[in-house]
DNA sequence: ACCCTCACCTGCACGC
DNA sequence: TGCGTGCAGGTGAGGG
């Protein structure tokens, strides 16, 4: 259920926490897990392989290997690496298993199985179909307000729907648009290309806003890899939505019911007053 | 190129 | 207590 904040905070925690470590062997233990290989194929593949560094690209997790390789990690809604130390049991839905150099082991488990893995050569990276298409990352010279505005007016979509298309503006999910669109007091059901252009710097802004704000508060999730025992939840920015999940709760900014519609088969919620058309 | 619907899974909160 | 229903933070395939 990750979002650009959450993906961060995991590939910078990854990063401390398995940048050097090498993998001794891998199990996959469910199949679907690892896009276009087989299990066998990707365990022979990644065996061996120490890692660089983990960084991040939109949503995806990326640990650079040694050798030439890439593993491309997708958390999807209930995606969690976590580390284990060797007495620790394996947690429910564990898909994959990495055996470490350091006696621990990378568990990646998922209950709702949406997420996925990949190896790819580290020179195609950025050509498959995960990475290939999506938007510039948030906090690039790429992404500005004119980025921004240009790709609006060419969207017959809503701005709520083309705020959560990766390949139009990238790292944000259910919750940081609805924030992001609060923030900047948007309605979210405005046709991206009737926007009005003098509005869309301060649409820029509250996403970068967000971000900002939920990377430097720890995020809602507890996504912490060492925190293994912990509920999923629990993460030191829950609790700081100021629409998310406040369908009835009164506007912290107005005082009106937050409010709360199916759209495109996703709740939004926003404030009637605060974002009116 | 764009846009819509459906599919992938398990668990949980809710109403009866 | 049990059972059915709808919902959950994401995306890709496949159709028009």
């Amino acid at each position: 259920m990750p979002e650009l904040p959450e993906v961060e905070l995991v590939a910078r925690a990854l990063d401390k926490l398995v940048g050097g470590r090498c993998i001794l062997a891998a199990e996959i233990r469910r199949a679907r897990l690892v896009a276009g290989s087989t299990p066998k194929d990707f365990s022979r593949l990644i065996r061996g392989s120490c890692i660089n560094c983990v960084n991040r690209r939109g949503k995806h997790i990326l640990f650079e290997l040694n050798g030439g390789l890439v593993l491309i990690a997708h958390l999807r809604m209930s995606g969690r690496f976590l580390l284990l130390p060797p007495e620790a049991p394996l947690p429910k839905f564990t898909h994959a298993i990495f055996y470490l150099d350091d006696e621990r082991r990378l568990v990646f488990s998922d209950q709702r199985h949406f997420g996925m893995m990949k190896l790819v050569p580290a020179a195609q990276v950025h050509k498959t179909k995960e990475l290939r298409a999506l938007a510039p990352e948030p906090f690039s010279e790429e992404f500005t307000p004119q980025y921004l505005a240009s790709t609006l007016a060419r969207s017959r979509r809503t701005l709520k729907e083309t705020l959560l298309d990766q390949t139009k503006v990238t790292g944000l999910g259910n919750i940081y648009a609805a924030e992001a669109l609060f923030l900047s007091r948007v309605n979210p059901f405005i046709i991206a290309a009737d926007f009005s252009r003098r509005r869309v710097g301060r649409l820029h802004q509250a996403i970068l806003d967000v971000f900002t704000e939920s990377i430097a508060h720890g995020s809602t999730l507890n996504i912490d890899p060492e925190n293994i025992d912990g509920s999923y939840y629990g993460g030191a920015y829950e609790g700081r939505w100021r629409v998310y999940d406040r369908e009835g709760e009164p506007c912290i900014a107005c005082g009106s019911r937050i409010r709360r519609l199916t759209h495109a088969g996703r709740s939004t919620y926003f404030c009637p007053r605060c974002q009116r058309r």
